[in-house]
RNA sequence: GCGGCGGUCGUCUAGCCUGGACUAGGACGCCGGCCUUCCAAGCCGGUGAUCCCGGGUUCAAAUCCCGGCCGCCGCACCA
């Protein structure tokens, strides 16, 4: 499944394009560059910022009675990704070969060899026993190295003191999860409750390549959505979003078929994902038809997008299920744009744990339950009395006995026996209790849509890039254009530069993006607004003082209409925001 | 991190093997002017290169050698 070479050449056409029309380029080139981080230009920005608005309205605005944003440091305490498991399993010990120069875990390569458990082990123990044992590269029985510790977190020291570890964050989920019983609260303990971030993260890649596809730094806009897995559809809502999405189909490679070998993704409705249980939940079939949906508005056809499931061993290890949606670029085939991921009640559970804090949900039964228990009531005044200052430690013994085991001493009329010590049956009795349960609390489970956006940025870039006429245009759909609007007069004729001026002033009102430009010839303006995607551009010309009308050119068609000065604000927005077809704006005008 | 290949104006490139006339040439772009009544037209002028960086060899290095950085490809690694 990967990009072969006669479509090479793309890549580079637009990697070319966007270095010299300013959406990005690698960063610190004046020192030599630094492999894995970018830096986005003035179109760039535009670019991106449209990307994740667009990414909002998918996630946050459509769903907005359900999903809320927040913001969280990039920067979080070690605890964090203790708890997160991120400093554990992020961590790799490894050897490499001094001969052959491979690289292998360490730990692995030990287990393998001396059939032991080296879980835990430190650096300087493994290579002991890689030492002791006389261990060697598996593959060409060179020498191994020392045991180093690789670890992806970029970490840091947060205020003056060296023992104060920070790690900047390799995701945002932590943040979420972090705030889980918060913002929850806020939100009035409703669930499901999704809470988003786009955010910067970082992850110090060994070796990172393809240019804007893997870096070092980058941002992720990704949802945590929580509820409740014994009733994910509480309310109806599931069912609600379901079936507003009950045309989606989505290509999918399961994990069952890719271990039989299978290449071929397979078509599944929304409702098949789930019935069929091919996830594992079935929030996490719903956003990912979301996820879709949003990388089509982004210019992808429907058929260059798949979903892989990933196999146990590839997942991450906070995952029960994770699928890939995977979008086909010229140069190296199938890339991941997004991870979903069904994290169970994972993070929450561990975080639980760290922090010693309750972060669990309560649900209220319709009813409230009544249980009828059985207690264990003792004399505590006699035990008091009787055994002075060991009666705590026979009181907690106690607890430890059977309810049954008590009733039966009773019964029988024998003495309780706790240890050393007796207690007889006249000073201990058994109560009826009757408990009211008003609800249940428990951890929700998380499924995680998580978006890679630089990568959506290149993907757009590289789905928008045409050639026409040995022009580059940038098809960019509409609405995602960095700039919307062109303003030309026709030459530079003082009655022309003068309108399209003002033209150019009252469209910048309107809060539009807009060039304006009267140098060289008009071609020429047209091929250079073309190729950075500005959707329609206005040209003023002689007939214009006649009778007030002016030329709206079509990038993707370079048809034109004429549309009275008057209207073009108008026209501008239904052709970029409401899908508009030129004609429908104005009098087509003949040639061009 | 290993191996292979590569790195010259904003872009594409000539030159490198065979060191010297290279103050590094061209094309496109970009800027200014002229011209121009709708698709990179034409003319004039201009701008623009740490020849990736550092060191070495040499009288002399873009050119040869070594080290590093960066990129691409393969391997390894990888939410």
């Amino acid at each position: 499944m990967s990009g072969k070479t006669h479509e090479k050449d793309l890549c580079e056409h637009v990697m070319e394009l966007a270095r010299r029309r300013g959406f990005f380029w690698q960063s610190y080139e004046i020192y030599g560059g630094v492999a894995g981080f970018y830096d986005l230009g003035p179109l760039g920005v535009r670019l991106k910022n449209k990307i994740v608005e667009l990414w909002r309205r998918y996630f946050i605005q459509q769903h907005q009675d359900i999903v809320v944003e927040i913001e969280t440091p990039i920067i979080g305490p070690a605890k964090v990704y203790e708890a997160s498991g991120h400093v554990e399993h992020f961590t790799d010990p490894i050897v490499e070969c001094l001969k052959c120069g491979r690289k292998f875990r360490a730990d692995h390569l030990v287990e393998d060899k001396l059939k032991i458990k080296v879980e835990g082990m430190s650096v300087d123990e493994l290579t002991k026993i890689i030492r002791e044992h006389g261990i060697t590269c598996p593959i060409c029985g060179g020498e191994l190295s020392e045991v180093k510790l690789f670890n992806l977190l970029f970490k840091t020291i947060i205020g003056p003191y060296s023992e104060n570890i920070g790690y900047l964050r390799p995701e945002t989920a932590q943040g979420m999860f972090v705030n889980f019983k918060k913002v929850y609260e806020i939100m009035r303990k409703k669930l499901p409750l999704g809470i988003a971030q786009i955010g910067r993260v970082a992850r110090n890649e060994i070796s990172p390549r393809q240019g804007m596809i893997r870096l070092r730094e980058f941002t992720i806009a990704e949802v945590e959505f929580f509820f409740d897995p014994e009733d994910p559809d509480e309310n109806g809502i599931l069912s609600k979003y379901m079936s507003e999405r009950a045309k989606s189909k989505l290509l999918v490679i399961t994990a069952e078929a890719r271990k039989r070998g299978e290449e071929k993704p397979e078509e599944f409705s929304l409702e098949e994902m789930v019935r069929e249980k091919i996830v594992a939940t079935p929030w996490l079939a719903y956003w990912m038809a979301v996820a879709k949906e949003f990388v089509e508005a982004l210019g992808v056809p429907g058929h260059n997008i798949v979903f892989e499931e990933k196999l146990p061993e590839e997942r991450a290890h906070y995952a029960l299920q994770t699928f890939d949606q995977l979008v086909k670029v010229s140069r190296w085939g199938w890339i991941e744009v997004s991870g979903h991921a069904y994290r169970t009640d994972y993070d929450l559970s561990r975080h639980m744990k760290y922090s010693g804090q309750d972060l669990r949900a309560f649900k209220q039964f319709e009813k409230p339950k009544t249980i009828k228990k059985k207690v264990v009531v003792v004399d505590k005044a006699w035990l008091g009395r009787t055994f002075r200052s060991r009666a705590p430690e026979i009181m907690k013994l106690l607890e430890q006995i059977s309810v049954e085991e008590v009733e039966r001493a009773i019964v029988e009329g024998k003495p309780i026996k706790i240890n050393e010590f007796e207690i007889p049956p006249d000073r201990i009795r058994i109560v009826e209790k009757v408990e009211k349960i008003t609800g249940r609390h428990f951890l929700p489970h998380v499924v995680e849509p998580s978006f890679g956006v630089e990568r959506l940025v290149y993907v757009t870039l590289e789905y928008a890039y045409s050639v026409k006429e040995n022009r580059v245009v940038l098809k960019l759909p509409r609405y995602l254009a960095p700039i919307e609007v062109a303003v030309f007069p026709l030459v530079q004729d003082e009655r022309l530069v003068k309108l399209a001026k003002e033209l150019y002033r009252k469209l910048v009102e309107a809060g539009f993006y807009v060039v304006y430009d009267d140098s060289g010839s008009i071609g020429r303006r047209y091929a250079r607004v073309d190729e950075i995607g500005v959707p329609v551009a206005i040209t003023v010309d002689f007939e214009t003082i006649e009778n007030g009308t002016v030329t709206l050119r079509d990038r993707d068609t370079w048809r034109q209409v004429r549309v009275g000065i008057d209207k073009v604000v108008e026209a501008v927005r239904k052709f970029i925001y409401e899908g508009a077809k030129l004609e429908e704006l104005g009098q087509p005008v003949g040639g061009g």
